[in-house]
DNA sequence: GAAAGCTGTCGAAGCGCTTCGACAGCCTAT
DNA sequence: ATAGGCTGTCGAAGCGCTTCGACAGCTTTC
């Protein structure tokens, strides 16, 4: 391994004038600096993270703590850590994954060791067990998702609840007057994850205010689950004609079973999904769709960080503003028969 | 932040004995230790990682290097990734996450900082250009996948070339003589990712064997894309009965088109996939499918490496032996008409 | 032309830990 | 009783870097 002091040797300076070219954090001659650095460059020198941690206490990592489970959005974690992890390097950071696993533990562990300098938390659920420890650390944080009080916290997440309004808005626009909703698995539910919670907010208050009918399901994903779903729904509610779904594992279940019903879409009902784009346009009809802005978030969090860990920056909410893609699911509803 | 000697001075001990009660590496009186151990739990006491990494040249991170692109086996990777990590904690590793998007130099910077004692590669290419690197370092390193020459090298795999040949033996047995294969995108293809060639090699060189007839076809995601394939395969050979699906994106798309044609799966047709559990298990027939091992590959993968880090373990490829699953998507081929 | 201010460089301290050699105190074997 | 061997503990060195204060050699200012 190559050390600071064989390049400085090499390059005939002392130690701390290679430090200070490589930190830039004192002026140094052109003459100098070009020599340090060419020296670096034949030497293939490369600092040692240990020592700049031990000596800095800046270890230049960012924690992510993604979710263990997989029950959900897979694609759309994945998109975030790697918005993270690429977006993190323009910044001169590296990622270190953490699964939520271990839990509050992991807080402590990695603000105690010092192994990050900060930390972005996914997954968060409405009384997170680790939000205590966010709030008191001196480690900055931001969360992807939104917790109930967000008091001494940053967070970045979609608008979920103007999603859903904006998902009821355009079926209304287009004459439906009865609509399905079919959530996530009943567990994400109960975990109080607050995406899902929020997304039903916005659904039901502009449905009211709309003076629409909505029912809402929550649905494990797969084709068993989503045909049970859909038999309940219709046997309930047989004038349904639109359908805002959360869980892309339901999607193309759906859309099978309704073709299978004779229900065409878009004809005789219309469908809005929450999803990746990629789930949108690859079903087998091309969906309307909110998009869930995996990249935009991680970027987001990561800029974030790195503001309050240069000094700048503060605490806030900022909630992404929700766009509707019309694309071939959705349509007027059918003249009443 | 609460250091070594104030917990030292905490229990009334010398630092090193503390060090020791901590590492294990000497012994120490089960007096003393626990009255050490009262007081790191008392004070709160985690140990400075960088501090460590410096004085041991051993930082407990495994760099794990994921690809950028996300155009394939996205729940796989992230499957992979998360094994990775929670089995790197029960062995006191913890996981830094690497995008491909840097390529050797984040194998350099990696191996040359200290920053990782040792590294995962997914997504290996068949002449991948980290391979020289990754075989003149002494940090050890495994990958996941298989390049074309494995000197000096430690992989794990499925073993793409039997899980091919076993798909081909499930429907030759049922009868089956002209079969499709579905394959990855072409760009996968173009890519030279090992998995891909290898599977085809399989089916092709088993079908020889059994005198079948096989297409390979690669294939978009997405229902259009799936179209214009199934199109092309039926105008070919119009006497295809089974179909070979080794790309997820593909799998709903194939069976809607299918059901929608009126071929029935699995009486006029079979369809087998190479894909996770949960897509075949989610689909809307029940798929007879050979299943990545994502989580195996992972914890296998640490294991290995880990094994190195301790001096045991040493340079073998590990193929995972396929396992086919019969579900309602095979069945006996059609009687001739 | 002396005081004051810059600029560019250096030396040394110290970050918190691991680890090596030393050694005190005790037990065992002769 | 004494040499030798254990066991448990300590002190000190050192890992490779950052950063602070010092200062030599300039330039500027009145």
């Amino acid at each position: 391994m190559v050390t600071l002091a064989e390049v400085a040797q090499h390059a005939g300076v002392s130690a701390s004038t290679v430090s200070y070219v490589l930190s830039g954090k004192r002026s140094i001659s052109t003459t100098t600096r070009r020599r340090v650095e060419e020296s670096i460059r034949k030497l293939g020198y490369h600092p040692n993270a240990g020592a700049r941690a031990l000596a800095s206490s800046r270890s230049n990592i960012i924690a992510l703590m993604i979710p263990l489970r997989t029950d959900m959005y897979v694609p759309v974690m994945m998109e975030i850590a790697i918005a993270v992890a690429t977006t993190a390097r323009t910044h001169g950071y590296d990622v270190l994954l953490l699964t939520g696993e271990e839990g509050p533990d992991a807080v402590r562990r990695v603000t105690g060791s010092g192994l990050a300098d900060a930390m972005i938390v996914m997954d968060v659920e409405l009384d997170d067990e680790r939000l205590p420890l966010l709030r008191e650390t001196d480690r900055p944080s931001v969360l992807i998702g939104l917790p109930a009080d967000t008091t001494g916290l940053t967070c970045v997440d979609l608008d979920f609840k103007a999603t859903g309004a904006l998902c009821v808005e355009h079926l209304a626009t287009l004459g439906h007057r009865d609509i399905a909703v079919i959530g996530e698995a009943p567990a994400v539910y109960e975990r109080h994850t607050g995406f899902a919670e929020r997304t039903l907010d916005g659904l039901r208050t502009r449905s009211r205010e709309l003076g629409l009918r909505l029912l809402h399901r929550p649905c494990e994903g797969g084709y068993d689950a989503m045909a049970a779903t859909l038999a309940r729904i219709l046997d309930e509610r047989p004038d349904t004609t639109g359908f805002v779904v959360q869980n892309e594992a339901a999607v193309e279940p759906l859309l099978a079973l309704l073709r299978q019903q004779g229900r065409a879409v878009p004809e005789d009902v219309s469908v809005v999904a929450v999803c990746p784009e990629q789930v949108a346009t690859q079903a087998s009809v091309r969906l309307t769709s909110v998009a869930v802005p995996a990249q935009e978030m991680g970027r987001h969090a990561v800029e974030q960080l790195v503001a309050k860990l240069d000094g700048r920056g503060s605490d806030e909410v900022v909630l992404l503003a929700p766009e509707l893609t019309v694309r071939a699911s959705s349509g007027p509803a059918p003249v009443q028969s």
